[in-house]
Order: C-alpha cells, then structure tokens, then sequence
DNA sequence: TCAAAAGTGTTATCATTACACCCATGG
DNA sequence: CCATGGGTGTAATGATAACACTTTTGA
C-alpha cells in the first residue's frame, strides 16, 4: 500500500524530553539507544511518526508510552524542529514536548520494544542522535521559562513533599549554583497560597520536616481569577 | 508528476500573524481574504505549505512576501497547530509564526497575487478561517509572554519614537485597559539602559518630545554577558 | 550527646506605587 | 495667550536580600 501526493511532504514526528526527578533531587533525563542506523548505538529522545488521524500531543504520549513505558504525565509542545538537514534519511519535521515525571509514581518499563531506555542526569548527557543536543538545549530553556510563571514543578514532585526538595527542584531547573537563600524561598514559596501543609515526616534521624502538597484548587482558582495582570504579581515564580 | 509514501503523511504548512502598529499606535493583524473554498471569502493568516527542502522560518518569509508583499521582517515561531479536524480538506498541520513590523516601513503591497489584503484592529477581527481564531488567541499569548522578557516591541516601532509612543505599545500589546502610570513607565524602561536619546520632534504644535532608539548594541552586551539571572533584574519587562 | 537537617525573625536596602504640577511649542 | 502633549520629584509602602542561630529527631 503507499499513499501518494502531488507535492512532496516531509515526514512528520513527535519527540519528548522526559525530565524526571529523582529519590536524591537529582534532575535527569530519559533517553532511549537506537537500534538502527543511522546513528545506531546512539542515545536518542523517545518520538516517532504522527498518525494521519492523530492529535500531535495524543502521538506524543503514545510514543512515549510505547517507548519507555512511561504514561499518563504532564506534557507540552514547546517546539517544532525542521532543519532541512535534520535527519540523514530525508525531511522530517519534528514537533518536540517535554514531559514531567516523577520518578517514583512513574516507573520505566525498560524496554518495552527492546531497546535501552535509561535517565541520564541533565548535565551528564552522552552524545546524541540527530539534533537531539539542539532539542535538548531548547527544552531546559523553555522549561526554565515556564518554571517561572506557573507552578509546574509540582509535576516533578511526589504528591507530598518537603520545602526543601521543592528548593532543590527550582535550583535544579533554574541551573542556579549557588542555590537560593532557605529563608526567603520559604516565605516566598508559602506566601504564594499554593502549598497546603499536610503533615510531618516520621522515623528520620533529625527534626523531621513539615510536609506540603500543592494546592489545585488555589491554583485554578487564582488563574480564572485573573487571567492577566494581578495573578501575576502575587505569583510570578520568580524564584 | 506524484510523490508516494508507504505511510500516509500530513500536510506541512506555516500561518503568519503579522503585528503592525499603525501611525495612530493602533495594534493590528494583517489578513487576507480567502479566494477559494473552503471558507471562500473568508479572512485568514497569510500561509502556506513548506517546501521539500525549505526550513520551517524560510517557508513563513516566503508565504509572507508572496501574499502580502511584507519582507524583511522579525519572525518567530510560536506553535504548532495539528488538530486532526483543523482543515476539512484533510489533515494539514500548520507551524505558526508571529511577525512584528511597522508599517510605515513595511507597506503592503495590497494583492501580490491577486487576493485582498488588509489591516485589522486586533480587537475588531472578522471571523476567520479554519482555526486561524484559535492561532490568533494563542499568537497574541504568546506575544504577551516575550514582550514582558525581551525588547521586541521596538520592532513594531519606527527607528526613532518618543517615549509616549513606546508606552502605547506596551499598553496595547498587554492589553491594559488604564494604562501604566506615564512616570512609572518612564523611569523604569530608561532605567534599563536600553534606550539611545538621539533628538527632538521638531514642528509639533506642543512641547517637543525628545526622541530615543533602541540601543541593540547594548542589548546584546547584556543578554550576552548573563545569560541567565542577573539579566532578568535588570531587565525583565515587566512593565 | 552527637550528627543531621529543619526551622525561624529582623533589619537594611531597593523597587514600586501613587500623587499633581510646570514646560515648550505652534497656531 | 491658549491648547496641546511632554516632562518631572518625592514620599509612603511593600518586596527583597542578607544575615546566624536554635530545634527536633534517631542513632
């Protein structure tokens, strides 16, 4: 069977970033290794062809799922990468996401067809396939961007998490080295509504740290509130 | 002469939302109208499909000049819209792109092929075609969000405008209804060393505004020398 | 009692807001 | 001399930054 134009079409593709986080705070992403040329042996981010009746992001999350076992997660297109000379094979466009996991409710089925899959830390990567660095380095960008306006972080986290793995994320993401001042990121962070404090932890072998989830609710309720303007100040996560 | 495929593949398309200020600092989107079905006599983004071998932006400055006569011109990438429903002729993923461009150096050659072209306030738009409402929505989002971290409304301007005139932008690109404070607005955007005094209005019925320009020299210093940080302090412009 | 991480208050500085009047020009 | 839009200074308030020590727990 073969499906004919008039003029010539690129092939069109999805690829993600997964960018998950880890039991130590360690910010890392998912990369699966090619099983065929070209670029065979090398690490690349999980994507693949958009059916002809398929959504862009329902292609990204089926791709995703089929590739690393990874499912129901935050995603979000952030870019469409279509250098004619992208891929070796021919013109394809790709319309990269990136997706927000945490680790520990989101498992990797390592191989769901056969191949590698594993995280790598964001500033540990290996060589990547096609212009998979450039898409990288988009998506941290646009990723840190987003950070600072609306609390997607949250995604990242388990559902109940301590202030100072919620630093650690921002710090991680925002690329910052010197990490931000404790005492003004709390008043900070709790003066913006968004955290319902929720309990304590048990059986550490120091104070044990109060527990927070994020609160939905205040979320959606401030966002309808206030599409433009005041929302802004009383939370633009510039943290 | 036809082009076959083992899997059927989209169409690849760019849409152009091209920002214009006009003489009177009015905020306007260019369209023209439709001369074919669907949505025959309709209004719509200036586009079209993207060569074999064509980069994505490429594709968007050609369709550009060809049916609008605009060139030479600050573009941008925004989103990409693939709805699989989005064309009734079949399933057309379009990449669309933000233009900025002031009109009195960009005249529009009104039918470069034949079709209507025109001005329209942003806020008086016909309806349009295919999902081309949904783009405009998105596409003046997204203008929002860049406006508020780089200096792309000098763009809109001419080289050399007053202050007023460049508060005005700012009010209408926000979509502010009682704009900015003029004081406020005045000694945070000179505060950002962004701008060049470089004159006076001469023959104006009133006292002369000094005229300034945008300093890119100064701009690239400073996203240059801070990629990431200092550089938000400094200037985030959020105005 | 020690180690490990959590937690907290206050002050100095800076940025933001809010305010109303005078200035320069052409007609 | 008037109409028009351009320009400015200052005080009150709120946000941010910088600072080091005490608390709670398990081992």
């Amino acid at each position: 069977m073969s499906y004919c134009y008039e003029y010539p079409r690129p092939a069109l593709t999805v690829d993600c970033v997964i960018f998950g986080l880890d039991a130590g705070s360690v910010l890392k992403v998912l990369l699966i290794q090619r099983a065929n040329e070209p670029y065979l042996g090398y690490w690349a981010l999980p994507g693949g062809f958009v059916g002809i009746d398929e959504d862009l992001e329902a292609a990204a999350l089926r791709e995703l799922e089929e590739e690393t076992g990874v499912r129901d997660v935050y995603i979000e297109q952030f870019h469409t990468f279509g250098r004619p000379d992208r891929d070796p094979r021919g013109r394809v466009v790709s319309v990269a996401h990136y997706a927000l996991v945490n680790l520990e409710d989101h498992p990797v089925h390592p191989s769901s067809d056969a191949r590698c899959v594993q995280w790598f830390e964001i500033d540990q990567l290996p060589p990547l396939a096609f212009d998979h660095d450039e898409i990288m380095v988009v998506a941290i960008e646009c990723l840190r961007q987003k950070v600072r306006h609306e609390p997607v972080v949250f995604e990242l986290l388990p559902a109940v998490f301590t202030l100072t793995q919620l630093q650690q994320i921002y710090e991680k993401v925002m690329g910052v080295q010197e990490g931000f001042n404790k005492r003004n990121f709390r008043s900070r962070i709790l003066k913006t509504g968004l955290l319902k404090e929720v309990g304590k932890q048990e059986g550490v072998a120091h104070r044990p740290a109060k527990l927070y989830s994020f609160d939905k609710v205040a979320w959606e309720r401030m966002r309808r509130k206030d599409t433009l303007g005041a929302l802004r100040k009383a939370v633009d996560f510039d943290i």
